[in-house]
DNA sequence: TTAAATCTTATAGTTTACTCTAAGTCAAGT
DNA sequence: ACTTGACTTAGAGTAAACTATAAGATTTAA
């Protein structure tokens, strides 16, 4: 049986390491986000591991979670295997409010490239003076 | 010739016709987005197109742009054609910064989607106890 | 005539997610 | 010995985008 040394991080190495700051990162503990270890004098340490967790959480912050819902999602972790359909209907939701938010950012986004279409047609003298966006626009109504 | 009467909406009617309160139409205005008519009586009142418009602010805010940011696109529109390619270009950032945006939300989206596979391979028994989900991640860099 | 709606300006409150300061304690490195 | 960094609790500040209140004036519909 080998002992292996595990790289330890302060605080604000650790801050440094995942971009945050420390107080980002004690604010993310006093949320329940985060537990990172402490030495005989009490001051926190993070491990590799913890690189990972951050990471995972900012995806998941990512896809539009609250604080609030992440720390339900903590909060069930913590419990054991016991949670783990809970763990996945409320990542289901996640998922399927992602995938709105991507259907409504791809509409926005294509009503941009038409209006930059039609300025372009404008700059090319290609649209008729009193055409306005709105009756351009009903071109592409399906 | 021939007069048409168009419908004018009070600022309540308006606010309820296009889901925002009538202060938040009242801020949009002294933010310069927005500039109804008045009546005799200097109360304002909104027009069909006026519909259009909250329609089109609310496709660029839904991309991601700040009220600064459509403060500036509003002001170049009030100065003419003469700020079109102006205006192309802001809005062709406008377009890059969401095309962006939808890449991150479907890379997060998809560590979700692992996530979600995991538990389930989980509840069947059919991953090693001691797997966690960060080797488990490492299987499907590319 | 009176209640309801609107107007104005100015200011305050709300929410989310930080970000920072204060003020005092403690421990480790040079 | 001393500087540096970390610790604590508590609370204040920031930014964005609203949302609301106050307080007084005016107007209009019933």
């Amino acid at each position: 049986m080998k002992t292996v040394s595990k790289t330890q991080y302060t605080i604000s190495q650790f801050a440094a390491l995942v971009n945050l700051t420390p107080y980002t990162l004690r604010y993310y503990e006093s949320l329940g986000l985060l537990k990172p270890k402490r030495d005989q004098a009490q001051r926190r340490y993070y491990e590799k591991q913890d690189i990972a967790w951050i990471d995972f959480l900012r995806h998941l912050k990512g896809t539009g979670m609250t604080m609030t819902e992440l720390q339900k999602y903590v909060r069930l972790r913590a419990q054991g295997d016991q949670t783990i359909k809970e763990r996945i209907s409320l990542l289901q939701k996640v998922e399927a409010k992602g995938q709105t938010k991507i259907k409504e950012l791809n509409k926005n986004l294509q009503i941009v490239q038409h209006k930059l279409d039609w300025y372009r047609d404008k700059l090319q003298g290609k649209i008729a003076e009193n055409e306005d966006f709105g009756s351009y626009l009903a071109k592409f109504k399906e």
